[in-house]
DNA sequence: TCTCTAGTGCTAATTTTCTAGCATGATGCT
DNA sequence: AGCATCATGCTAGAAAATTAGCACTAGAGA
């Protein structure tokens, strides 16, 4: 099942922040979530992540450090794909005026010129 | 609390369809639902969710129709800044990227003008 | 060595989510 | 009128998620 729609809140949680660092021990993970639980809670509900399949752990010095077992790329477009069809399914060019929206003080002139030369090489290819 | 981790599982899967539709009656919902439950349940949760406060309904002829309380382009903005701190923190202009090669056969050439347009007008702007 | 700290595994119990089912009222048809 | 259909409100119970707590091990320092 879709990482949007398979999860319970908690696990979603995790996932989102395990995808933003690549990986976290599992008190990291604690300090990331919004109303964060116990420590025992964190690490339980990790372990059920990894029974279900979505995570795997590393030993790494002495603590274990968690990674999604789906890789970034793959839900990072599952992710687009979900926003598309939720929110921008007539116009996807308005994901764009989002962006620039949202993120309007972040970007720099050599972001928008990168996001420029992709769509037009998006148009030479597409003619 | 956010959208994005403040609902439960169903709850999150009805908000999607809301959003998707605008509005939508409660045997509607639970036919777009993965894993459909009863006609009941739904209506159940869209009981909860309104108690909630994440929707309100309307009588529509003899049935209710449910909504969205929080304005859709909100709804969008914050699922949009949620996507970029999980997956694109480091480069939004990947964004586009992503875009692109989701929807890669839907996108016309009217839509990657607009886009075009929007990024040169961004330039523009914060030059 | 003894003790403190920081990890782990496991499990029981609470809370929340999720579900089905029943009772009721309005509409439309024969 | 009598009946089928489709809506609603409500509630009890099952299932899943969420949580805390205890027992244990390894390493560091006095």
């Amino acid at each position: 099942m879709s990482l949007s729609t398979g999860l319970s809140r908690r696990e979603r949680q995790i996932m989102d922040i395990l995808y933003q660092r690549g990986k976290a021990a599992a008190a990291e993970v604690r300090e990331a979530m919004p109303d964060a639980p116990s420590y025992s809670a964190v690490r339980a509900m990790l372990r059920v992540l990894e029974d279900k399949g979505h995570v795997k752990h590393q030993a790494e010095g002495l603590k274990y450090v968690y990674v999604p077992t789906v890789a970034r790329d793959k839900a990072k477009r599952s992710a687009v794909k979900h926003l598309l069809d939720t929110f921008f399914k007539e116009s996807p060019e308005q994901v764009v005026a989002a962006l620039l929206d949202v993120s309007s003080t972040r970007l720099t002139r050599e972001e928008l010129d990168r996001m420029s030369e992709m769509i037009e090489k998006a148009k030479r290819e597409g003619k």
